[in-house]
DNA sequence: CCGACTTTGTAGAACGTTCTCCACGATGGG
DNA sequence: CCCATCGTGGAGAACGTTCTACAAAGTCGG
């Protein structure tokens, strides 16, 4: 049935003969572990070079490590995650740790399916990006191999966590659009996950610093969930602008719904930023694009990818027990999509 | 050292004792072999449900199958990919295997890297998109496992191909701006790999039809370099607008390439579509957002990815063993990017 | 020069599957 | 009835590593 014939593969059994010592001692070397001569070392490592020798995972991954960390995201299409993802492969570059990424889309039941494969495929550790799933699924997984939850602010003993502290970037836009004279000021977050457990998504911290700062400067808070998507903020940026008393500025979770509102506006007719300011969360590297110059705040994706890649490794080689989290503060970057509204 | 004490899995030996037959037998039912009657399968099948039994993929690497599909990409960057792994998911959903990607860079031997390590891992087939490294590379890993080449036009017995009629794509492009009245339309592709043998990039298939098109309409073809990025659209873009005769029209063969123009027009207070029509490729999300409006070409990417997925499990599963190709017919999506040059 | 300890290397049992035989009983043609 | 055939199930050897013992040889203090 299986129509290739594969040229057989050179294992450490090979290498062990072409040295001249044990399999066991070859493995020494691969794992550099203690107890091998410099002399041996040497030896091995020549013969494995001569052979092409290349250690097969699988195989490792019946005893020991795969030397795999594996990534959980929902969307390709989000482009915050190629910013937390260029951070995680550059900490890891040099080591022996392949990252291997799950797109498992938003539904919980596929992303638990995602985390589930990866978890059988013996990865030795797991970076999970605003995980769908719910918060006890994570718990477990987090109980059988070291992980680090990005974006939920819920903290655990047993997972380390990397968040942005949404709560103050809420608070840059408010002040902001507050101090260009902006009253109206309505919110754009993503809705809850029904029954997750998780109570401090980033968009739930998000909306609290929100209606904090607004009320702080005395105004009437006013937030819509939308999906953090283009659909999801065009049909919320319609309805909020549809209505009598629409908002002259709309901040939105994401940049990617951000465009959505902005589609929306056209439509209508209203121009941005003379009619509707508009500012985005992510500062992704669409809000930088020349047609688009959309207000964005950046969260410093790079390095919150740095920042999950080492302390997982961290816990992968055993060198840290202890829960750990990591937040980074947040920076307004202002551009062409906001602006005093007309009727000053 | 290592500090977690993992619960012990639910292995095949648990689910043969509950069930009370062989081991065999149950990875018989596992693998849905030939051999077992279906009251066996039903009593193998309700103890795998009570145990929460769930296969070592890492063990049955060994042997057999590892039931995933690895993708190679080089960044997450070109929302293109994203097209394609939905179709990739789309077309595997419902089925036992898992698809998981790496995002290796541009760099050949990062690609290379990565393509080893999917292959040490015992995957059951590759997706490589637009591989970086040398064909000669590709053809040894096509050689070990099956394999699908989406994008490069160089055909081989070995894998099986995905790809866009590029070169009619060029050619619509060129017929839209020529009907428009446009004499000069430069092209900007991204620059060949050194020494990688690949004959047929995309670019270079895409070169041939922009230049024979132009030859067709008695214009003189003008085609420049630019990395498939921002900054390499910018750079190609500020050295063709800054010169004397600029072209009154460019065509990118990337959407991000052809919004790193944008850019460079912009600074040269060159207004879009006044002064330059602006073509880009792929027709991403980010073309057809609001504020952008680029017209680009589709290249069904969806479709491609879930092509490719369907082919590659036709080899996996050994229903077919000899290679084949498949093109996509590209679509002009015209938007308000592209308009008659201003002398006429 | 003896025991204790360290260093270096090896033997061989796991790990959780798959898969190739092989055994057994039932069937059926001659 | 006997012998081939078929359908069903099981024993047990792989697969390529890691890792726990342990052996052998060397070192050192008394």
């Amino acid at each position: 049935m299986e129509p290739t014939k594969r040229p057989k593969r050179v294992t450490i059994t090979d290498v062990a003969a072409r040295a001249g010592v044990s399999t066991a001692a070859v493995s020494k070397v691969l794992r550099n572990a203690y107890g091998v001569s410099p002399a041996m070392q040497e030896r091995v490592r020549a013969a494995m070079a001569e052979l092409d020798y290349r250690p097969h995972a699988a195989a490792r991954g019946m005893r020991g490590r795969t030397y795999t960390i594996g990534v959980l995201l929902d969307s390709l299409r989000n482009t915050f995650f190629a910013d937390i993802l260029d951070g995680v492969q550059q900490q890891l570059r040099g080591s022996d740790y392949t990252v291997l990424i799950g797109a498992a889309g938003f539904g919980a039941a596929e992303q638990a399916r995602t985390v589930q494969s990866m978890v059988d495929r013996q990865m030795d550790g797991l970076i999970l990006i605003a995980p769908g799933t719910s918060r006890a699924e994570v718990l477990a997984t987090a109980e059988t191999l070291p992980t680090v939850v990005i974006g939920h602010h819920d903290t655990a003993a047993v997972h380390d966590s990397v968040v942005d502290a949404d709560d103050q970037g809420a608070a840059l836009v408010v002040d902001h659009l507050a101090a260009l004279g902006h009253r109206r000021i309505a919110l754009l977050a993503a809705p809850g996950l029904k029954g997750s457990q998780w109570k401090l998504t980033p968009e739930a911290v998000l909306a609290k610093g929100y209606t904090a700062a607004m009320k702080r400067h005395g105004l009437a808070p006013q937030a819509l969930a939308a999906a953090y998507s283009e659909e999801g903020g065009y049909e919320a940026g319609k309805r909020l602008l549809g209505a009598a008393d629409r908002p002259t500025a709309i901040m939105a979770g994401a940049d990617v719904a951000a465009l959505g509102v902005y589609r929306a506006a056209a439509e209508l007719g209203l121009d941005i930023p003379g009619d509707l300011s508009l500012v985005g969360y992510n500062d992704t590297a669409i809000a930088a694009l020349a047609p688009v110059q959309l207000t964005s705040v950046d969260q410093a994706g790079t390095t919150m990818g740095a920042t999950a890649a080492r302390m997982l490794l961290e816990r992968v080689e055993g060198r840290r027990t202890r829960a750990m989290q990591t937040a980074m503060t947040p920076r307004l970057v202002v551009r062409s999509s906001t602006a005093a509204p007309r009727t000053g």
